[in-house]
DNA sequence: TTGTATGCGTTATCAC
DNA sequence: GTGATAACGCATACAA
């Protein structure tokens, strides 16, 4: 095992100051070339590499940012982390990951493990928990501390703090106006409960394009997917609800789901009762990314732009992080969607 | 913006010196009961933490480990992740990730990156460019300076470090048992090239099962994807490669394809040309998680237990990490895989 | 042109 | 019981 080469072995191998070695290093003008020319060869023949841990001492910043997410096993968020690492890492710094599988009390676990793993920031997309117990004093906490955070995809009002998030109400208004132009009259939209910020704001697109159309609003055309319990048992639930539904309203001719998982589902089911894509049903969803892909029809689709998200997130927080004067103002970004067509909805020719 | 508190702060404030703050926060006895607790209640009030960096810098550790992956967006490794994610927490320790993106440079310049971040060790699976150059310089180089390595999944011989990986080739000879089982007498095996190790044991184990039946093996049932080129172009040339052998080889009345994006591909081409699954032809494959679920007919599956995988990795590494004397045997440890019976085979009564 | 001293936050050793 | 000091590796203001 190679020792690892610090300046002072080097200026003692080389006889002088470890000042004089560190100012050589830096190509420092004080210097004389020739002591520079030999320090510099010196040090690249051993290898030398500053010890980051001194230098994030010394300036008391560690040029790594956390990044806390619900769940990993998710492509969203895959692509968001990606996003992130690609500018992070081309700007010089490194990423953390926590992930708080969606439990209030994991993130803020993660969020103090990486607090005093010395981060400089966080990018951050809450948990269901946290958004349910409206809890964010960690956050709080975190801002007062001098440690900035980006909020992405699951934001909240009322923190000191920038937000990313995608234009869900207009994706939804798009979506479910594709739906009607393409013919549906009956539009069972699949969403989640209220407090994820998300699933909400994609309702209410919903609901004013119905009403900007002078479509009646049907509360019994509007399942709101509780979404407790294990990934099994969810499932099954799903099933059974979206069953129910076709089961009472025959006259549904179109859906819109917030997710690609309801969606898949409203496939597998409308398989089942001979249901033909598109022509007795449409189907569009929101989307993370694969299952969209390869199922059959394929699913026309909201494409989240989940790297770009990740890309933005972390701009807006390496920039505040580089700047001098504290931020004093805070804003929300807003990242445009892509409307997929494949084959779960009608062609318009 | 609160002030980061520090023992010298508490110090001063308290009108003792910095080493009596640091031994009673220590409930060192040497320090009176009484100042003791005058001085833990005083970091309490304000929410002393010590400084990780400087820690870190004293004891020449991070305690945080570096996972290196080929694509993030990918559930194998995102399961992987979650698993190691799981340990090093539980253990106190930060994970970083870096993303190769198949990429040798790429896995290089991460490396560099997490070395410099003073990362205590690695936990890698190797990118496709790496194994195919067969460039490993960076990993000797990484473990010559006394940083350990775990490799997992993509892993390759000769180097000083622990493995742990899937018991490929036995996974392989389950599922193609399974196939010859219920009737198969033509199977396609659809496998990457030999350079990437994984593809070519799941090969062996193909071959191997064929030669205990004594059945010739047609090196035309055996097409070795060239997974070239980006996304939507590989799927394509997929696709094409799929229906040629189709139609060259109508007898083929079974696949074995070690991914599931491979087995999707075959299920679509399949279902274009109305063959029934299972009746006229089966389907297994080896599986990161949830195409295989959401797919119709669902898919029969060799499922890798990534999250497992992940776990037993992280232990490893920082079983090592916190052992005294140097290492000096490594092994190769294998991880158990379960075939999962779905829909594209045949139930056996 | 080079070297010395100081400080970043912590712990450990040793002196009082 | 308490405190001063050195050390971890580095950068830098200042002295020589």
């Amino acid at each position: 095992m190679k020792p690892k080469m610090t300046l002072k072995k080097i200026a003692n191998e080389l006889g002088v100051s470890i000042s004089t070695v560190s100012k050589a290093l830096h190509n420092n003008k004080e210097i004389s070339q020739e002591n520079r020319d030999k320090i510099q060869a010196f040090a690249k023949l051993y290898n030398y590499r500053p010890n980051s841990i001194a230098l994030n001492l010394k300036n008391n910043k560690s040029r790594t940012i956390g990044i806390i997410i619900p769940e990993i096993v998710h492509f969203f968020f895959a692509k968001v982390i990606s996003g992130i690492e690609k500018v992070a890492n081309s700007r010089g710094y490194n990423v953390v990951i926590g992930v708080s599988n969606e439990s209030l009390e994991k993130e803020i676990i993660n969020m103090d493990l990486l607090v005093d793993g010395g981060i400089d920031g966080f990018i951050i997309s809450l948990s269901k928990e946290t958004l349910f117990h409206q809890d964010y004093h960690h956050l709080r906490e975190s801002i007062s501390q001098g440690i900035p955070i980006v909020m992405f995809d699951r934001v909240v009002e009322g923190l000191e703090c920038d937000k990313v998030i995608i234009d869900d109400k207009r994706a939804s208004k798009k979506a479910v106006e594709l739906l009607l132009a393409t013919g549906c009259k009956n539009i069972l939209l699949l969403t989640t409960q209220d407090y994820i910020t998300i699933g909400k704001l994609r309702t209410e697109g919903y609901l004013e394009v119905l009403r900007e159309n002078n479509i009646p609003i049907r509360e019994e055309l509007i399942v709101k997917v509780d979404d407790k319990g294990g990934m099994d048992e969810y499932q099954i639930i799903l099933d059974q609800e979206i069953r129910k539904k076709f089961d009472a309203h025959p006259e549904i001719d179109g859906v819109f789901a917030v997710n690609e998982i309801y969606a898949i589902t409203v496939l597998n089911v409308a398989g089942m009762r001979g249901l033909k894509i598109p022509e007795n049903l449409s189907v569009i969803s929101f989307s993370d990314g694969i299952l969209s892909l390869h199922s059959r029809p394929s699913l026309t689709t909201v494409k989240q732009n989940g790297v770009q998200m990740g890309e933005l997130s972390a701009k807006i927080l390496l920039d505040g992080l580089e700047t001098e004067e504290d931020q004093t103002v805070f804003s929300t970004h807003l990242i445009e969607t892509v409307l997929i067509e494949r084959d779960t909805t009608k062609r318009l020719v």
